[in-house]
DNA sequence: AATAAGTTTCAATTATTTTTGAAAGTTTAA
DNA sequence: TTAAACTTTCAAAAATAATTGAAACTTATT
């Protein structure tokens, strides 16, 4: 396989598994192609190349930028903005989950919360819901609480985790 | 907050959060009504409950039972089918990773294997290229095999884990 | 202060995904 | 073996999400 396939190839499989995980397919492309360059690209560039408008490479730019994994930067003597991505896989997966934690998780755990602590009456449906509910909440709580946990190791927690998890 | 008002923004919840993993809507909503559900459900009730006709909630049914995370079941006496969800978090949890996995990252680790192999000539740009895709094959595979692990934990291994984690 | 270079916004369009509903298929019981 | 009870399938319709493109906006240059 020669470089320009290989690069498509990638750019293609990282947008498809983007969109199985809820996040666009443009967006996933284009912070594959950032991520596999090794210098700053331009919008033109990234329009050329996705073959997308302007707008659209605009808003999932601006997209990535929210999520905190891509960064814009300025070339001396050029007026143009280029772009780049996290390259550090750790601080990519920790940006990631916590982004996740704020948007999705936080707010979710606020409705289990809610719906768990209602007055459980005696029928076993409601005892149930009630249990099942603080179950999750529980749950999710410890699981949220570990991706914080993530960001204080820092430097390759990944491995540091399996190695503990090995033990 | 009354139950019924409870169990109605509970499932609303799982919904909107399934959509944000990629999950649909509905599939989403009927495992949540399932989760809290004391009793088996009858897919009569599922439409009612969620409002939707008997061929969304065949497909999404049977997805689900193709997660392993819902159940069919039959009742002595009764010709309808009822259906289960798996309500042990652990197992949940452990399931759907390790679906997730084969569906999703098995086949991604393949195609970094492939395009990080190409032969990177002498560019820097190539170069860059092998080696972004070469450190994320090993990164996802790392990830991959965390979850291989958990699922021998078996029993709470995310509380056991955090413990760990804390030490 | 006018112009040029570049970026953002958003209503309209297009593409994708989900849902419906009725026909076809299955299974059980008489 | 027929009919009733129930489930699955899938083409068409509806709902949702993504994309375009051109006008509005911003910033830098002359």
């Amino acid at each position: 396989m020669e470089f320009k396939e290989a690069k498509n190839k990638f750019v293609q499989t990282w947008g498809a598994l983007g969109s199985q995980w809820g996040i666009n397919k443009t967006m996933a492309q284009i912070h594959a192609l950032l991520m596999v360059s090794n210098e700053p690209v331009s919008m033109e560039d990234i329009m050329e190349e996705l073959q997308i408008s302007r707008g659209n490479a605009s808003m999932n730019l601006r997209g990535l930028m929210d999520w905190g994994i891509v960064y814009k930067e300025y070339k001396a003597g050029e007026r143009k903005e280029f772009f780049t991505a996290e390259k550090d896989l750790d601080e990519l997966a920790v940006k990631i989950s916590r982004e996740r934690s704020k948007r999705e998780i936080k707010p979710t755990l606020k409705i289990l919360k809610e719906v768990s602590t209602i007055e459980a009456k005696d029928s076993a449906e409601e005892k149930h819901f009630v249990d099942q509910t603080t179950k999750l909440y529980d749950f999710v709580l410890k699981a949220d609480n570990m991706l914080d946990k993530m960001t204080e190791f820092n430097e390759n927690w990944l491995g540091k985790l399996i190695i503990k998890m090995m033990k």
